[in-house]
DNA sequence: CATACTAGTGTATAAAAATACAGTAGTGTA
DNA sequence: TACACTACTGTATTTTTATACACTAGTATG
């Protein structure tokens, strides 16, 4: 996908808000209006940019704007080792939930591997709504990055050690020390949603 | 909300169909259009009777309508002994999630109470998604109905004995007979939201 | 320095759209 | 039987809307 310029972005991002809150697209003149163009054509012309960047279709009618992105949360499924957790390979479909159904905001779904959380109801093939960031209160529920490998555990640190806490006693607690491994938050859990 | 007729039935769902597959409202021709009516003025005053009736808003512009009922599936809270479960009283909310997300569709949401069936992972205040139906096979997870109580549990049956189980041992199986007691199968679990 | 892209203004026009008005006809209800 | 409501057809009118064409101007790129 090209790179939208700022106005371009300013423009979609317009396009979104009022699909979301008045059920319908823009027309040119209401989105010259929002940016303060004294000609509708200026809003012509911007849309013909995203229109040519694969953004948009344009209907050639009233209201003719549709969106071509993805709505919904993506689903990430199993991560090639390395790879970003949002990279396109990882992401197996978009699945048609409001990101405000959680919160703070779920960013993803991740489908969860294995029955190491299970004591807390997080089972194999769960997928867990994800809120991105980069750090975590004790004992959290996070998705973490050890070296190649993601993993979802209850989070725990002491200086430079951090403590990977699974629910099951099946399983052993995992130790990283951050001196000598990668170790990364990838986000928090904020919800879940099982098929 | 006021009864509506067969036809303007059929147009609220062709708006509803609209604004789903092309995300923008039709116009009162291709309402006309669909309707196979040879003026525009017919939807025109079915819209009006439809906004009279309080089920959309016109906006006095081109492709106007904007739908007035809640989006989303609605959640089932507490319900109250004896009422229908998708009673206005025991609606607590919205929450927006297409329910294409569940197979079979998930018809609403229902809030857990208790931790019966806490072994496979469904938790107190969990979002059971249920389908709505009268019959179950056996082993399914159903929402059940015996006399005034509603529950959450696995079913069996065996000629008039329903046996309901739970999934946390301190939990006793439920037996009902069906020429003794009122018993109704009000769905079946379709899926699951943990916030 | 030419070329492409972005970011606008201004004018013009054909088609689309909402909507008003005037009818016809059927159905159910007080 | 009068009245309200539904369910249309047909015509007319005013805006709205998309979109074409002709410009100006800045910025980046080869």
């Amino acid at each position: 996908m090209q790179e939208l310029t700022d106005i371009q972005r300013q423009i979609l991002d317009f396009i979104r808000e009022s699909l979301q809150e008045r059920q319908m697209p823009p027309t040119m003149r209401e989105i010259a209006e929002y940016m303060g163009y004294r000609s509708d054509n200026a809003a012509y012309q911007h849309l013909n940019a995203l229109k040519r960047k694969g953004y948009i279709e344009l209907g050639g009618h009233s209201r003719g704007i549709t969106l071509l992105e993805e709505s919904g949360l993506p689903v990430v499924g199993k991560v090639a080792a390395g790879s970003p957790l949002l990279a396109m390979e990882n992401i197996e479909m978009h699945m048609d939930v409001a990101n405000t159904v959680f919160y703070p905001q779920a960013h993803y779904l991740l489908r969860v591997q294995g029955e190491s959380m299970r004591d807390i109801g997080i089972l194999d093939g769960d997928l867990l709504a994800v809120h991105k960031t980069e750090v975590a209160e004790t004992n959290e529920i996070v998705v973490a990055r050890i070296e190649e490998d993601v993993t979802v555990k209850r989070f725990r640190r002491r200086g430079n050690i951090v403590t990977l806490l699974p629910e099951n006693s099946d399983f052993e607690p995992i130790r990283v020390d951050l001196r000598e491994q990668a170790f990364a938050i990838e986000g928090r859990m904020v919800g879940l949603i099982r098929q």
